[in-house]
RNA sequence: GCGGAUAUCGUCAAGUGGUUAAGACCUCGGAUUGUGGUUCCGAUAUGCGUGGGUUCGAGUCCCACUAUCCGCCCCA
């Protein structure tokens, strides 16, 4: 027998009633705030991920979906399932030359991401991102707002018991003398830390500060350590634009905790960064993650252009939320007439109703027994009421019936 | 990539080396030829994740593989 792929499901059922429910909130929670949905491919260039979400990243290191394509000219066009869409809707960014439109250009999305990772809890091969990307803003106020929506999003499934965490990476410049003090105050230590530490070390050394390992902890909880790390190593320029932004949630009411350990797994990101976590995931407790990326519209070619953006992980939340389940229909027709059925049922449709009929030409006991579990009425056309024009219609939780003689009645 | 646990029908499961692999739910049929939800009767695994091995005999023991779950790493 063939199964789905490991780390992949099937979504069936109220299952798959309940996502449609999740996409269609998330719709109106964005449109309202002026974001359009974008549909970008489910696979790129290998090399924008390379380029985009960072050589450095655990992501492109070990866990892309990445296949050549073209026949016998191998290599020749390497693709890559996207573990990520940041870097695939600012290539559309890029390509439609949206930058020329009036800023800002706000988008999001729904779809399937791509990890080749150990399945866990919270964590498949396949999964979905609800996200939201935004374009030509630098103000603070795009950050607050931007966040505020994460939130706004995680209460409209009527979610409170999350935190948010924040924390400021600095710009460009001062991103590099803060990884170079860090690594300077580390150093000593460096043969004690754990191996990936070590290349972090040399490929990313702001990723240390996020290590689990009992002996990497060890190290960044000494005083001489955290010292460098909590201090305000952020340029002037870059303080400012954090303080903004906490003013702004405090004014908002927005409950947040600064982290400053808080490092993000991609390399795009740089100044704000924030994910926001619930104590009843399991060990995968992130729900949201996000941050700006000022620069990666530029390291992707295009003209420098500010954004700001989130990912929410749609299993996780689905996991959270309250289930519903599908409504049944409104009628079901008990017919031998296969014929009249099938009208009186498309009919019925068209009026607005939700109808189905029984294929079966079965007993009437086995019909209504169907009925009974699966709508909330049932139609009686049998001989009698086909010959002579009426409908017996029977409510199925009183088990009343009643003689309806006009079908406007029904609807 | 590393650790731990698990694998018997669509689902939940009993079974601890010995005849034909319990039971429940679901599904299907009948009791009831035009009346369901309650009741009663019946049907449904030549099969126990896959492949080997031990044994007179294996769902039960051993080995390998695969998958799932949980944790680490990382992320959403």
């Amino acid at each position: 027998m063939i199964k789905a792929q490991r780390g992949t499901k099937d979504i069936l059922f109220d299952e798959s009633y309940n996502w449609e429910r999740i996409e269609k909130i998330a719709s109106e929670t964005f449109r309202k705030a002026g974001f359009s949905k974008i549909q970008t491919p489910i696979f790129e260039a290998t090399e924008l991920f390379n380029r985009g979400v960072g050589e450095s990243s655990d992501i492109v290191n070990k866990e892309m979906y990445t296949f050549s394509v073209g026949g016998a000219k191998k290599n020749e066009n390497s693709i890559t399932l996207r573990p990520e869409n940041t870097a695939g809707v600012v290539r559309a960014y890029i390509e439609h030359n949206l930058s020329r439109l009036s800023p800002p250009q706000k988008f999001w999305y729904f779809g399937p991401m791509f990890r080749y990772e150990r399945p866990q809890a919270g964590r498949q091969r396949q999964f979905h991102q609800i996200g939201i990307e935004a374009f030509g803003v630098e103000d603070p106020s795009m950050d607050a707002e931007i966040i505020f929506l994460a939130i706004n999003l995680l209460k409209s499934f009527n979610l409170s018991d999350f935190e948010v965490e924040l924390n400021s990476l600095g710009c460009k410049t001062c991103k590099e003398e803060y990884k170079n003090s860090i690594k300077e105050a580390i150093l000593p230590y460096l043969d004690k830390m754990c191996p990936d530490c070590k290349v972090r070390y040399q490929k990313n050394p702001l990723r240390i500060l996020d290590c689990k390992q009992p002996s990497c902890q060890e190290i960044l909880g000494l005083e001489e350590i955290k010292k460098v790390v909590l201090k305000d190593y952020i340029c002037p320029h870059c303080k400012n634009h954090f303080d903004t932004l906490t003013n702004y949630l405090d004014e908002l009411g927005i409950n947040y905790k600064i982290n400053k350990f808080l490092v993000r797994g991609l390399d795009y990101y740089n100044r704000t960064v924030f994910e926001i976590k619930s104590s009843h995931l399991g060990s995968q407790s992130a729900i949201l993650g996000g941050g700006r990326y000022d620069s990666l519209v530029e390291t992707l070619g295009g003209p420098k252009t500010p954004a700001i953006g989130f990912a929410l992980g749609v299993e996780r939340l689905y996991s959270l939320i309250e289930k519903v389940e599908v409504q049944k229909p409104d009628y079901y027709i008990v017919s031998n007439n296969q014929k009249e059925a099938l009208k009186l049922a498309l009919k019925l449709r068209e009026s607005g109703k939700s109808a189905e009929f029984d294929y079966g030409n079965r007993k009437f006991s086995k019909q209504l027994e169907k009925a009974s579990k699966t709508a909330k009425k049932a139609i009686i056309l049998g001989e009698d009421e086909i010959n002579q024009g009426f409908y017996s219609v029977k409510d199925l939780s009183s088990s009343e019936q009643i003689k309806v003689d006009n079908y406007n009645d029904l609807i």
